[in-house]
DNA sequence: CTATTGTGTCAACAAAGCTGCCATAAATAT
DNA sequence: ATATTTATGGCAGCTTTGTTGACACAATAG
């Protein structure tokens, strides 16, 4: 496959810029599509799976971390949260210093199922970068960067360089 | 800002894929913001969006030909495109040849409406088109296209060049 | 002591997926 | 010509996951 490379800045125009948006459409759908199904097979959805992946990613993380990272609310948080905890898959800890704060781990049971949904989108992203080779996986990081807010990208940036 | 280019196949590493793994949830949470809130203003959600969108791109589209674009069910399109059509944002006009088919156009309503949206994301890639350069974009396109499902590759490929 | 913060819970609601069943039009088979 | 099958599209009802707002309580900070 030829890559598409846009001459000066006529990739500025319309076509280009729908090709961007509707990439990211197309892509974002078949992404989520390999997790989603294990995910119904355990009775959970694409909100389960984001707690477990950034729960697994910042061990010992607290609730209003995790609000302010997925910037959803509270109470759709906490129902989500209050299965997986239900079921065995975080586990809360009660903060040293700050004893209000419930520190989020995940148990064995969501290490392990967290893997299972990690390593489908895993395969598909490696798959991706393999055809598409560094050069193009540069480009991608820094259009999807810059696509963040500008007054998020702070923040996205320490959590990618974790 | 420097771009981060990976080192030889040292790209294909966990901490590159969970890299890619997040800029993409980060990027496509804040792609979807200001759509949704100018449509949360007119009652409508993020499907009637890409309802507007789709059928802007594609006049004269079908129930059917929507369905297998956006990979959803025929109720979950239906509901959203029944209101979009009661309130006159998209026209239907019987097939020609085929008279079971509604053909799918928008109204100027609709247009105005769509290109409202459109506008907002258009801003948002184009600049980060800008700051990323044409070479970024061209990767972007790459690795974003590999992402999708192999088989829906020359589907998306003959949407987005259209 | 008082104010603020972190967390949790309840109720009610909305958006947008899903499955199942059914209706109609058109094409095809007998 | 009639009967059956297929393509298309609609309605009812359920589920997940987002929302707001009110409120309670424990613990920390000023």
């Amino acid at each position: 496959m030829q890559r598409k490379v846009p001459q000066s800045n006529l990739y500025l125009r319309e076509e280009e810029l729908r090709r961007g948006i509707e990439l990211l459409y197309f892509a974002y759908r078949d992404f989520t599509r390999d997790p989603d199904a294990i995910l119904a097979q355990s009775g959970f959805g694409r909100a389960h799976h984001r707690v477990l992946y950034f729960v697994g990613r910042n061990p010992g993380t607290t609730v209003s971390g995790l609000l302010s990272l997925l910037r959803i609310t509270k109470q759709s948080l906490s129902r989500v949260l209050g299965q997986l905890v239900d079921e065995d898959y975080i586990i809360q800890k009660t903060g040293a210093e700050d004893r209000r704060q419930r520190l989020l781990y995940l148990t064995d049971k969501g290490l392990t199922f967290e893997k299972q949904l990690f390593d489908t989108q895993r395969n598909r992203v490696a798959d991706a970068y393999k055809r598409a080779g560094p050069e193009a996986v540069a480009g991608f990081w820094e259009v999807l960067l810059n696509i963040v807010d500008e007054d998020e990208r702070a923040a996205v940036l320490s959590q990618i360089e974790k």
